[in-house]
RNA sequence: GCGCCCGUAGCUCAGCUGGAUAGAGCGCAGGCCUCCGGAGCCUGAGGUCACAGGUUCGAAUCCUGUCGGGCGCGCCA
């Protein structure tokens, strides 16, 4: 319907250029809205406003010559100008009524386009590091990115789901030397579990099922394996001890031994990594390895890319990136003093990866704490050769965990976090998925465990859900009563649907296909949310109100068929959020 | 100190890229089941859009500054 109102106007520019009204030369967008207030029409549009100062005429005066230059149409019932030069479209009432056999016709495909232009997109989202379980606030870039991966898909476009692996750093290091000094400790030697280590039980537990397995193949004398390491925190320096009993315990281990130790801590916190993101809804095209890429020489490639293009420069025993000639702050160590490759080094590897790849965009969703780390990517990019738009960053803000009006208390090092699966457990995974992306994604969130989990109205998500479920009850009442219901018929009377109600719900289901498309193309999983919550709203309001199962069939037929129509709609908007829509609760 | 995000009702938040009288939910005060599910509905009170300037027909929205909150500024990942 916009669309077509931008038309008409449209033709009415050109005519109004062809006699001369206005200048040819100028080009202002013509944008037509919704109108907020039912008293100014249906919709409406300040192009003349707009155009009042190119055109050189007062608006209220432009916009009666738009008005008259306006090709009749039969949707359009009435035309006005109102205020400063605003003009208002009231649509016959007969038009909207169309919108329910569409919501029928198209079923599950409705609300779904092309306005994504077929692109093809990489998103990017968790690729919370291996070393422990997902907690809450992984939880919310993981909502976030399957529900804007599914919502550009809905809009069109080939959306592949990518997580990246960090399996290559020094903290995986440190993840294997906690699993085996945990193992050690259980195999009864007596050495102290150290400061830096990985704390969680979960750490326990893969310590364990490694001395299931296999025994006591990965022991060693305490005393040998503390022999002459720098002294720990307090006292000394925890980083200087871990790297040291790292050393140590590659020595003593042996290549291949270590490496069993650090495989098995991987698979093991991948594994469940991979179910609990399962259990949550998301799902992934590819589980992208970091160590991968630096085996296959990919992180020497796009140095050598980068050296190619004169990009990078030796300091102090370093290789470092010249990203400040780009507009970053500083330059960038890409390699150490040691000759290591610095982390940054193998994320410009991985998203020249991604480039080559072919993708039309690359959407890269982290927590916000990374912000700072935006702009260096960005120069990588263009000292790449890639358009920089081509990245596009989202950073998602901390979610703070409450109980009621009490603040959880999350610290990561302790090990005490609140993990995703204890969250899915609580709350629940439709509540959970819907809490998270019901803000946007750069305000900060209070999740509030009580509400996410209390089956009342405070609660959104079964608000929405309840809707859904009640219109399937309405049907299943239908067949008690002994009627069947007639969509052919209903279909012919909709313009039997004249009360408020009515017309209100009539209205909110057209808006859901642009809704769809403006939360997708602006990243805003959020609108969704909300414009669920108001057809549910309206849907409840109209169903206390009016009973749809009267005697007359004609008029119950064509409240079924506008029932129908607002059940298929939630059900679609839940499914963009991986919410279940259920048939009874 | 510099940078990024944020500041809207008692609380949690929307506000459709600058439009018309700033909206929801919760909470609070009242009301609605002989009726398709009360996990629902209706009515009401509640605002200096942090503050001060600026841009223009028009600002919660854009610009500058101030104040307040969060986060980040490693040869960590």
């Amino acid at each position: 319907m916009k669309e077509h109102l931008q038309a008409l106007l449209e033709q009415a520019l050109e005519r109004l250029k062809i006699q001369g009204e206005i200048p040819s030369a100028i080009t202002v967008p013509v944008r037509v809205e919704r109108a907020r207030d039912s008293a100014h029409g249906d919709f409406a549009t300040n192009l003349a406003l707009a155009m009042a100062k190119p055109a050189g005429h007062p608006p209220r005066k432009l916009a009666e010559k738009i008005v008259q230059a306006l090709p009749p149409d039969p949707v359009v019932r009435k035309v006005e100008i109102a205020g400063p030069g605003f003009i208002n479209f009231f649509i016959d009432p007969l038009a909207q009524f169309e919108i329910v056999s569409r919501i029928l016709a198209e079923g599950e495909r409705f609300g779904r386009s092309r306005s994504g232009g077929g692109r093809k997109v990489h998103i990017e989202f968790v690729s919370a590091n291996p070393t422990g379980p997902l907690h809450v606030g992984h939880g919310r870039g993981a909502a976030y990115g399957a529900s804007v991966a599914n919502l550009l898909e809905a809009v069109g476009c080939t959306v592949h789901r990518e997580y990246y692996v960090n399996d290559a750093g020094r903290q995986m290091d440190i993840l294997t030397v906690s699993i085996w000094v945990r193992y050690l400790q259980n195999c009864g030697e007596a050495l102290p579990f150290p400061a830096n280590g990985y704390r969680g039980e979960y750490v326990l537990a893969i310590a364990e099922a490694l001395q299931r397995e296999h025994g006591e193949a990965f022991r060693l004398p305490a005393a040998e394996v503390l022999r002459g390491l720098p002294p720990d925190a307090p006292e000394g320096d925890k980083e200087a001890y871990i790297d040291a009993l790292i050393e140590r315990a590659r020595n003593l281990l042996g290549g291949d031994r270590y490496e069993k130790v650090f495989q098995t801590g991987l698979d093991a916190i991948l594994g469940d990594i991979r179910e609990d993101l399962e259990a949550f809804g998301v799902r992934y095209d590819l589980w992208f390895s970091e160590r991968g890429l630096v085996r296959a020489g990919r992180v020497r490639e796009a140095l050598d890319r980068l050296g190619d293009g004169g990009w990078l420069y030796q300091r102090e025993g370093a290789t470092w990136f010249a990203s400040s000639r780009l507009g970053d702050e500083k330059d960038r160590v890409v390699v150490r003093e040691n000759g290591q490759a610095t982390y940054f080094a193998s994320d410009i590897a991985y998203h020249l990866d991604k480039l080559e790849r072919g993708f039309d965009l690359l959407i890269d969703v982290w927590g916000a704490d990374h912000h700072g780390y935006v702009p260096r990517l960005k120069t990588a990019m263009r000292a790449l050769g890639a358009e920089p738009e081509r990245l596009e960053v989202r950073l998602v803000q901390f979610a703070v965990l409450y109980r009621g009006k009490e603040r959880v208390p999350m610290s990561t090092r302790a090990g005490e976090f609140v993990t995703l699966r204890q969250l899915r457990e609580e709350v629940g995974k439709d509540a959970a998925r819907f809490f998270y992306v019901m803000r946007k994604a750069e305000q900060h969130m209070d999740f509030d465990l009580e509400l996410a989990v209390s089956q009342s109205n405070d609660n959104p998500v079964y608000y929405v859900q309840y809707a859904h479920a009640r219109v399937c009850s309405v049907f299943r009442q239908l067949g008690e009563k002994g009627w069947r219901h007639d969509v052919d018929r209903g279909l012919k009377c909709l313009h039997k649907l004249t009360e408020n109600h009515e017309q209100a719900l009539l209205g909110c289901l057209a808006r859901y296909p642009e809704t769809v498309e403006r939360a997708a193309a602006m990243r805003e999983p959020h609108q969704l949310t909300h414009y669920l919550r108001e057809l549910a709203g309206l849907f409840h309001t109209y169903y206390n109100a009016h009973t749809f199962l009267v005697e007359e069939d004609a008029l119950r037929d064509a409240r079924l068929n506008l029932i129908e129509a607002v059940r298929q709609t939630i059900a679609n908007g839940l499914s963009l959020l991986d919410v279940t829509a259920p048939e009874s609760m």
